[in-house]
DNA sequence: ATTATTTATAGTAAATATTACCATAAACAG
DNA sequence: CTGTTTATGGTAATATTTACTATAAATAAT
């Protein structure tokens, strides 16, 4: 193993010892099942120490010439077949305490963690169980134990889920490409929970808001007049970009 | 100067080589005038290279057994003398390129910014001119040329504080302990432009919420009938909290 | 001193949006 | 067939938003 020499280098101004870091990216991968109507994020078995047999969120260090960007998309790659998909960073979490990995921990080097919030489709994500003991959409309801503090970053990763969908038109990136008005009605409850507008508001509001089209197709699921199934349509709403818009 | 022997540590997975990282916190310190309605950043004088003679954003690099928030706050004590504060993480930047202080990059070293953002009350707020060759108030649409990317980390800031100002009674960090109804309208036009509901309507909301109390003192500010200072009550504003309430 | 101007405050009527429902259509289950 | 279920369209009551008017209390001008 190469050795390499470095210098420690000090603060500028106080003179105190900088710290040095190696930068982890960890992914909150938020999916929904709309047969079930479960809000569901992707977990992964740890096939090393210190996460070994703990589940935890799909991560990696980021290596040398890769952006954090990078890092984020890798690991989706990695883990993930998927056509469509939703990224945007969501918290940088940090600890005044060395990594506890023992290789890394030896020098003093201290782990910084930039958490990153991903939507895909359930239906047309198809896992990577590659070199993993295990990969698995797990219910937000029942999680495992997991590592370290990736329950807080679930946790805010959740919140911002919800502020997201009732902000922006990030529903339709979790959904199938065309749905009924119920299954948006569905993933807007499971989401969000219970306590909004009721079906017949919601559907009114949403349809007069004149961005999605109906496809003419109807489904018939078990019992019940058939539903039409729906389309986004980013033209119609290129207007609403950027303006304040509360969807429920 | 003392040498610090440091394996290169490789990717466990993908066996690229990891990239090392100093960590820079960079403060987007805002703060209103609210006699010339003015919204202003906090920026710097560069005092060495590669900030020689450039303004840029107050920040610091992360030192040994630091957090993030640490190196945020101490940013705040070293630059400004202020009662209230509010923090809040704004955003990580990063590029895959090493830094560009000629001493860190010789060693390949990276360097990742993780930006705050705060809010301080312009009046008792006292700027702290040591060890800078300049500190300044910055109007936000009079910026100097900037350092790197700071141009780009207020852009963000600023969409935060608007965002903010809508959403949250972030106001009342930023005017002093009493105000006008007509200071708070000024505020809210000032960061978030001129096209809202007019001044009567905005009253009739604000008061309508009632978490401003009437000081019952009157303050006259030219010609005009003398206006009513407020006070906001936080203890009022308590079943507001998390509930998605719109200001404006 | 009187009148005009300025800012603060209160209020109101029309337009719009939200809410809680109801009625009917079109499927399935018995 | 008849009841049940889900989809869809609609309506009346209520609440909110918006544009605007009126009055009060100060300063500025004549």
């Amino acid at each position: 193993m190469p050795i390499h020499h470095q210098k420690k280098i000090f603060h500028p101004i106080n003179q105190q010892p900088l710290a040095n870091f190696k930068v982890g990216v960890d992914n909150v991968i938020f999916s929904v099942n709309t047969a079930q109507n479960q809000l569901l994020v992707l977990l992964v078995l740890g096939q090393q120490e210190p996460f070994l047999n703990y589940w935890s969120l799909p991560g990696t260090l980021v290596c040398q010439g890769e952006s954090l960007e990078d890092a984020a998309y890798r690991i989706m790659a990695e883990k993930i077949k998927v056509n469509n998909l939703y990224l945007e960073q969501l918290y940088t979490f940090s600890s005044p305490k060395p990594d506890p990995r023992e290789e890394i921990a030896s020098y003093g080097i201290r782990y910084l963690s930039v958490s990153y919030f991903a939507l895909v489709r359930f239906e047309e994500a198809e896992l990577i169980a590659d070199k993993v003991a295990g990969i698995a959409w797990y219910p937000l309801q029942k999680l495992p134990q997991l590592a370290f503090d990736h329950h807080e970053i679930i946790t805010y990763g959740h919140r911002r889920l919800k502020n997201k969908l009732e902000y922006s038109p990030v529903a339709f990136e979790v959904l199938p490409e065309t749905f009924t008005l119920n299954d948006l009605y569905q993933l807007y409850t499971t989401v969000l929970g219970e306590n909004f507008a009721d079906y017949s508001n919601f559907r009114a509001r949403l349809l007069k808001l004149g961005f999605l089209s109906d496809t003419g197709i109807k489904v018939s699921r078990g019992a019940g007049r058939p539903a039409s199934l729906y389309k986004f349509n980013q033209a119609a709403f290129a207007p609403f970009k950027d303006k304040p818009l509360v969807f429920i």
